[in-house]
DNA sequence: GTAAACACTTACCCAGGCGTAACCACTTAC
DNA sequence: GTAAGTGGTTACGCCTGGGTAAGTGTTTAC
C-alpha cells in the first residue's frame, strides 16, 4: 500500500483479517465446519446482517468456502479454504505473541490481583 | 473480546497492530531506530498528527521507545522494544502467507496478463 | 526578517464501518 | 394463525478513525 510496504505481504494478510468479526469467524471455523445458525450462535455478539456481509467478504477473499445443500429448507455449510487454513496456521505464531502480551501485562499491570479480588 | 476469543491471543495482537499506520511504523523501526522527522519522510503518505498519534499509542502499548536527547532542538528517537521486535518476528508468518496470497491472487486472476499489456 | 527543521498539539470535518430493526420466502410445529 | 428456524437482504443512522489545516516554541541558516 505504502511505499515501505511494497515489498511486505502483511497489509495484504491484514486486509483479509480487518473487519470487527473475521477473526472470530476463521477462529470458530478452524475448529470445524459450521452452518450459519451455528456460527450466529457461537459468536453471540454478531447481528446477521455482519455476520452475512463478513462471511460473503472472507469468501470473495478466498479464506472461507460457502456449500449450499440444498433441501427444504436448503442448508448452507460454511468451511475454510486451504488459504483460509494457513492464514489460521500462519496467526499461530502472533496468537501466541497475544498470549505472551497478556502475561506480561497482568504482572505489570497497574493493579494487583489482590486488588482485584479484595 | 468474544467469548470465542477468550483463549486466542491474536485479538490482542490485532489491537496492538490496528491503525492505519502501525504496520508502516513498526516495519520501519523494525530496520533501525529512526526520529520523528525520519520516520515521517519514510512514510510520505502519513501526517504528523497521525504519526505522534500512532507513535503515542504503540508507546502506550509497550511496542515502541520512545527516548528523548537534550539539546538544542530536543531530538526524539524511536525504537522498537523487545516485545515490539517480538511482535515483528511473530508477524513474519503472516507476512509470507501474504506474499503467496498475493502470488495465487495474480495467477487466478481475472485479467490475464497479456489482456493488461494489450 | 523570514523560512525551515525540530517535534508536536489542537480544532474541525467527513466517510465508512458498524449497529438496529424490519422485511423476505419457505417449512415445521403448536 | 402464529411462532420459530432455515439464510439471508435492505434501509437508515450514528460514531469514531482518520484527514486537513493551522498553531506552538526554539534554533539555525539565508
Amino acid at each position: 500500500m505504502n511505499p515501505t510496504m511494497e515489498n511486505c505481504g502483511f497489509a495484504t494478510a491484514l486486509k483479509a483479517i480487518e473487519g470487527k468479526w473475521k477473526v472470530d469467524i476463521l477462529c470458530e471455523l478452524g475448529r470445524a465446519a459450521r452452518r450459519f445458525g451455528r456460527l450466529r450462535r457461537s459468536i453471540p455478539a454478531v447481528s446477521e446482517k455482519m455476520l452475512a456481509q463478513q462471511l460473503r467478504e472472507l469468501e470473495a477473499d478466498g479464506l472461507v468456502d460457502r456449500t449450499v445443500h440444498a433441501g427444504q429448507p436448503a442448508k448452507v455449510v460454511y468451511s475454510l479454504t486451504e488459504r483460509g487454513a494457513a492464514l489460521n496456521v500462519a496467526a499461530a505464531a502472533l496468537c501466541r505473541w497475544g498470549e505472551a502480551a497478556e502475561r506480561t501485562a497482568d504482572r505489570s499491570s497497574a493493579v494487583a490481583p489482590d486488588a482485584v479480588v479484595a
